[in-house]
RNA sequence: GCCGCGUUGGUCAAGGGGUUAAGACGCCUCCCUUUCACGGAGGAAUCACGGGUUCGAAUCCCGUACGUGGUACCA
């Protein structure tokens, strides 16, 4: 295994959205491809916000992708714990540090005065409301008070954060792995906390401190913190050394389809789509959000939709299996650009995948669709047969139902309106006779039934074309399905007779 | 407002100085099938706009527009 260590950082504050689960399988594919490790780090630091049950969601959502971690609150591993809030007492020190250092001071404004201070900013036509180094010495901070104030507000148990202190006028750069040279004006900066009141870590201090601990080489993340990769880059060059940095990856983002803006899971309700990976119900509200998994989509199908969303290998493949992504990945050509979602692709890539799999792969999940509409699969040699007949015509799982309920259940309804007008004394002669034919037969092929049909047809001088259709509606019910005779042979001979006589009574 | 990032057909996208500007999804027409699907054959973009640079620009530069992200003691 080489040292190459990337991570996924989720916060465990509900379902696990699409872009989410790219960016682990973009973290996946790197470290497979290198021979590196993959960690799932937990950002649990805001206690506001944890919900309960997100965490090990997240990780459902992680096996049923096959996006297995080599290391995580879960695999355990080295580096141990994987959960932020488990490593609250190792953030203070590198905080203390900083302030020792000059690169950080305490801050002891309120909600209240900072809202002021917004305001006031507001008022003044100023173009920035951050707390920057434009406004901090008009601020209750360290920096701002006599050394024995400050000391005196922290012993008297005044609530304080710590924040980082950006120099102004000066420049700070990177390369990213997919956008490259990025530079920063620090006057654009401001001074984001890094230690909470409750004596949490920020993201921002808990990203560096952890990426420095685990050892991080590559860091993947949403274009969405581009604009704190300045303070980020500070922290390390003040506390562990710009060499030690990981390599910066910042991914772009999936968009809305209609419109513009970042994809949300209202979206998927307003457009009639799944977001999350998987059904994901709020614990507070119940509200149930649909999944991929549960509507039918196949864990290669989301994978391979996924990892062309953004990212392509230059070909005009497509279709990908992960051992191919992991092969041919690469950072460099991962866009720039947001892509907006396509559910009906997204649909194109399962059906793909739904015939390109061997049935088996699928069945259980499709046993279980059947089983809930009141259907027990107790033959599988003959639901993978049934299966493989009607799998080019299903694009999600729950399709299997409507395409192949027929060969279990006999019609109840036909489709009359396409029997009645071909419907005669002769054709009720016709099928009357085959169902004679039919029981004589020895064997029971799809062939034997096709020629015994064929054969009966000429014999009655009737266009066979029309007699197919007829036969069509009489064993299933409608004008769909797989090849009639196919059809037949798979419902056996009896069943097949038993129907046609049925539907005879039926049309009279 | 300020700062950053982005912009090739409805969507995903290849192409990065000279191409008839690939391919896929979706849509439409046709063939196959007296069903549907699969599979074929075809149809529809001059590359956001405006200036440059160049013999030549979708490709390089500069503006503008639009979109989007950030601007929290959220990640």
């Amino acid at each position: 295994m080489s040292n190459i260590r990337v991570r996924f950082a989720p916060s465990p504050t509900g379902g696990l959205h699409l872009g989410g689960v790219r960016t682990v399988l973009y973290n996946y594919l790197f470290a497979r491809q290198q021979g590196g490790s993959f960690i799932v780090r937990v950002e649990d630091t805001d206690q506001g916000r944890f919900v309960e049950g997100a965490e090990q969601y997240i990780f459902n959502c992680l096996k049923w992708c096959g996006l297995e971690p080599d290391e995580s609150v879960l695999h355990g591993g080295p580096f141990a714990p994987y959960r932020q809030s488990e490593r609250k007492p190792s953030y203070r020190q590198y905080a203390d540090q900083l302030v020792k250092e000059g690169h950080a001071y305490y801050a002891f404004d309120t909600p209240e005065e900072l809202d002021a201070m917004r305001e006031r900013l507001k008022a003044s036509g100023s173009g920035s409301l951050q707390y920057d180094h434009h406004i901090r010495m008009s601020m209750r901070n360290s920096l701002n008070l006599l050394p024995e104030e400050t000391e005196k507000l922290i012993k008297d148990g005044v609530p304080y954060v710590i924040r980082i202190k950006i120099n102004a006028n000066e420049f700070v750069s990177f390369t990213d792995m997919i956008r490259g040279e990025m530079e920063f004006d620090t006057n654009n900066v401001d001074d984001k906390v890094l230690l909470k009141a409750d004596g949490m870590p920020t993201y921002h201090l808990a990203v560096v401190v952890d990426d420095f601990l685990m050892q991080i080489t590559h860091a993947f993340r949403g274009e969405e913190w581009m604009p704190s990769a300045p303070v980020h880059i500070l922290l390390w060059k003040f506390l562990f050394g710009l060499d030690a940095m990981p390599q910066w990856a910042h991914l772009p983002l999936i968009l809305k389809p209609d419109g513009n803006g970042k994809l949300s899971k209202r979206d998927g309700d307003r457009l009639g789509f799944p977001v999350y990976a998987m059904d994901w119900t709020d614990p507070k509200t119940g509200d149930l959000t649909k999944g991929f998994k549960e509507l039918g989509f196949l864990p290669e199908a989301f994978i391979n939709l996924l990892a062309v969303l953004g990212w392509n290998d230059g070909t005009e493949q497509e279709l990908f299996t992960i051992q191919e992504l992991t092969d041919k990945f690469s950072i460099s050509r991962v866009h720039k650009g947001g892509a907006k979602f396509d559910y009906e692709k997204a649909k194109w890539f399962n059906h793909e995948w739904i015939k390109k799999l061997p049935v088996t792969a699928y069945l259980p999940q499709v046993k279980e669709i059947f089983a809930a509409k009141g259907i027990n699969i107790d033959d599988e040699a003959y639901f993978i047969t049934v299966l493989n007949l009607v799998k080019e015509r299903c694009s999600l799982l729950p399709d299997f139902y409507e395409q192949a309920a027929f060969f279990f259940n006999a019609p109840t309804s036909y489709d009359e309106a396409a029997v009645k007008p071909k419907w005669d004394e002769a054709k009720k002669d016709f099928f009357t006779m085959l169902i004679r034919n039919y029981t004589e037969l020895e064997d029971w092929e799809i062939e034997t039934a096709e020629n015994t049909c064929k054969q009966l047809a000429t014999e009655k001088n009737i266009k066979i074309g029309e007699l197919q259709m007829i036969l069509r509606v009489m064993l299933v019910g409608s004008k769909m399905g797989p090849g009639v005779f196919a059809i037949a042979s798979a419902i056996g001979q009896t069943d097949t007779c038993k129907r046609i006589e049925n539907a005879i009574a039926v049309f009279g």
